[in-house]
DNA sequence: AATCTAGCCAACCGCCAGGAT
DNA sequence: TATCCTGGCGGTTGGCTAGAT
């Protein structure tokens, strides 16, 4: 027969996480690592569902995020990448280090549908809205000039929405848009960096927080759940607040939780 | 100063694929 | 092989905040 269930969902907690509760998550994951969080909840002392943790954790308190509103850059990333894969939000998070696929999701929503369309591009798409006028051409030209170009996925890009050939397209384009991103990435990445809205560089890097025996890994990206706990152990490290809130010896490893 | 409105974003919900039993 | 669970994903909602009236 297959596992026990995520949670009975009965008496556990909702909305807005308490300052009480993001600690009690950063130190349980601080000292075990994400494993099986479906015990994370009851092991760290949380009314919560395993995968109202897990998304806490994803998308706000993983220490490798980045703050504040995207680059200019990282925005053209997100516009492109839009054009290629469509709602894949995961996807389009995994190109850009440190931002979450609901961040992204949240900003497409509230900022870049509005941009586009007022430029006259429908953000679906990504066709012009209706028979351009001068000044709604030019933004485009504007717009696809300074995009990431994508040399043999532009060549199809006419014939297709976003909605149907990215997803259609199968695996196949995914990874060869991947490969290419990857190249256009580093590069974009290292030649923007002195100009890359500094006040949203992470609080901490990633390589500060994974421990050696990771660092041939990348770095955790919006899913990576599939480290296993020996790979994704903190080290050492400053984390204001978190670290003084004692307890830590508390708790078992993980191989003996996920045992049970 | 009080009320209303719109925008933003964190969090929830429901579905699905893959894996465990 | 069938059943069930987990983790991940995308869509949606609801609360908070800032600006407008």
């Amino acid at each position: 027969m297959g596992r026990q269930p995520c949670c009975d969902k009965v008496g556990l907690k909702k909305g807005p996480w308490t300052p009480e509760e993001d600690k009690k998550l950063i130190n349980f994951i601080l000292s075990h690592g994400q494993c099986c969080w479906r015990a994370v909840p009851k092991l760290a002392g949380l009314l919560r569902c395993g995968k109202s943790c897990r998304l806490r954790w994803t998308n706000y308190l993983r220490p490798d995020l980045k703050r504040g509103l995207l680059s200019e850059y990282e925005e053209k990333m997100v516009i492109d990448l839009h054009a290629h894969l469509g709602n894949r939000w995961s996807k389009i998070a995994s190109h850009l280090p440190g931002r979450t696929d609901n961040e992204i999701k949240n900003h497409w929503n509230t900022h870049i549908k509005k941009k586009l369309k007022k430029m006259g591009i429908d953000p679906v798409t990504h066709k012009p809205l209706s028979p351009s006028t001068d000044l709604q051409l030019e933004q485009q030209q504007k717009l696809s000039s300074s995009t990431v170009e994508f040399s043999d996925a532009d060549e199809n890009k006419e014939n297709r929405t976003s909605t149907e050939s990215p997803i259609s397209d199968g695996l196949e384009q995914e990874k060869s848009i991947t490969s290419e991103l990857n190249a256009i990435e580093a590069d974009a990445l290292l030649s923007k960096s002195p100009a890359f809205c500094t006040d949203e560089v992470p609080l901490i890097q990633t390589h500060e927080i994974l421990s050696p025996c990771a660092s041939s890994s990348p770095a955790p990206s919006s899913s990576n759940s599939s480290l296993n706990p020996d790979e994704f152990r903190f080290s050492s490290m400053e984390w204001p607040e978190i670290l003084s809130l004692g307890e830590l010896d508390d708790f078992i490893r993980w191989d003996s939780i996920c045992d049970r």
